[in-house]
DNA sequence: GCCTGTCTAGAACGATCGCTCTAGGCTGGG
DNA sequence: CCCAGCCTAGAGCGATCGTTCTAGACAGGC
């Protein structure tokens, strides 16, 4: 994959965090990443649709993978502590940034759900592949099948949720109470499914 | 207050939920409320932004009151029922209305967090608002006072969180599984205060 | 009748939008 | 050396952006 393909994704990006798909202009991206207006038409024949497609798909897949890689790091006795550190991380970057918009896909979403097709599309396609992962984390942690999938929906949602909360309120009460609240639902999910 | 002000809120408001802050311009505003350009700057004289200001506030307000009027009907002995039916109506409202977002005020709020520090106020209030009214509910139902602040956050997550998650999917399931983990929720804080 | 303040009306401003286009630099294979 | 293909470069397109401005319609008080 080209490098200036790279630096195009990763700065929209963080624009796209900062500010939203709309209020980011394709000018805007040529400054930031370095690359200019032909470069980017070159690598996104679509234009600034098929480029936030891609943003997209990348954001989508990174967190899938940061997911799993602070999950994995949970002790076995205790998976549900694992779902609580994702929060809890999140919760540092946010402060870090300044308080930009931990995912991109949250905001570009809501603003183009209606308008713009082929980006819903790879937004839904991300969403459920992080239900998916979080499933999979839930059935190896003790959670009944009646269960998974209604918690790891509650999961994801929780995660965009509060992570409105926290950064229009600049404080990370919203990451860090929603973050106890999915450990405890999945403590307890699993608790109840060993005890039947 | 006049009637040509309302039309633009109500207007604005609906074209926010569709497709955001940045997307929708005044020329659209204008022409979908039947007020020309000269009105709105006459009723907001700090110009779009100010009118984010006032559909913020306003949408904050008749949200909150709709969260207290849904409440009102549950039966003393289930009040968390209500928290339930406020999931059930949303997703009523949601498939109603072909998947247009039902709050606004999430989709503009990650829009301008780092860009207005009005409108992220006016959001921030809102926010703080819904809480206040979901922990005083939290409180009759029963629930204990260490929890109620935690669970009310929850609980405005969960319905930012939901709406991102159907209205990407075009389907209610994120909005009721969301509605049925909030309910189970209030019943079993409520269960367990009364247990102590 | 006139005057004052509220509200409507929309032309016009410079800036920026997403996008297209042509031209040129660079590299590896022949 | 040349050529083909990949990539860079940025001027320029029409359209639209938020905003400002002047002009007039309409009402109630005198």
């Amino acid at each position: 994959m080209s490098e200036t393909r790279d630096r195009i994704i990763t700065a929209t990006n963080e624009l796209f965090r900062r500010q939203g798909f709309h209020a980011t202009g394709l000018k805007e991206i040529s400054t930031a990443s370095g690359a200019t207006i032909g470069s980017i038409y070159h690598f996104f024949p679509g234009g600034k649709e098929r480029l936030g497609v891609a943003v997209i798909e990348s954001t989508g897949a990174a967190y899938r993978e940061l997911f799993d890689a602070i999950l994995d790091e949970s002790p076995d006795d205790d998976p549900a502590s694992g779902f609580e550190r994702f929060f809890a991380a999140a919760a540092d970057t946010l402060a870090e940034s300044d308080y930009i918009d931990p995912c991109p896909i949250g905001t570009v979403a809501r603003e183009i759900a209606n308008t713009s097709e082929p980006m819903r599309l790879a937004a839904d396609g991300v969403f459920a592949s992080w239900v998916d992962a979080a499933r999979s984390r839930l059935t190896s942690a003790g959670v009944g099948q009646e269960d998974t999938g209604r918690l790891a929906t509650v999961f994801v949602a929780m995660v965009e949720g509060s992570f409105v909360l926290s950064r229009t309120s600049r404080s990370a009460d919203a990451l860090l109470a929603a973050g106890r609240t999915v450990g405890d639902l999945v403590r307890n999910a699993a608790a109840a499914n060993a005890g039947t």
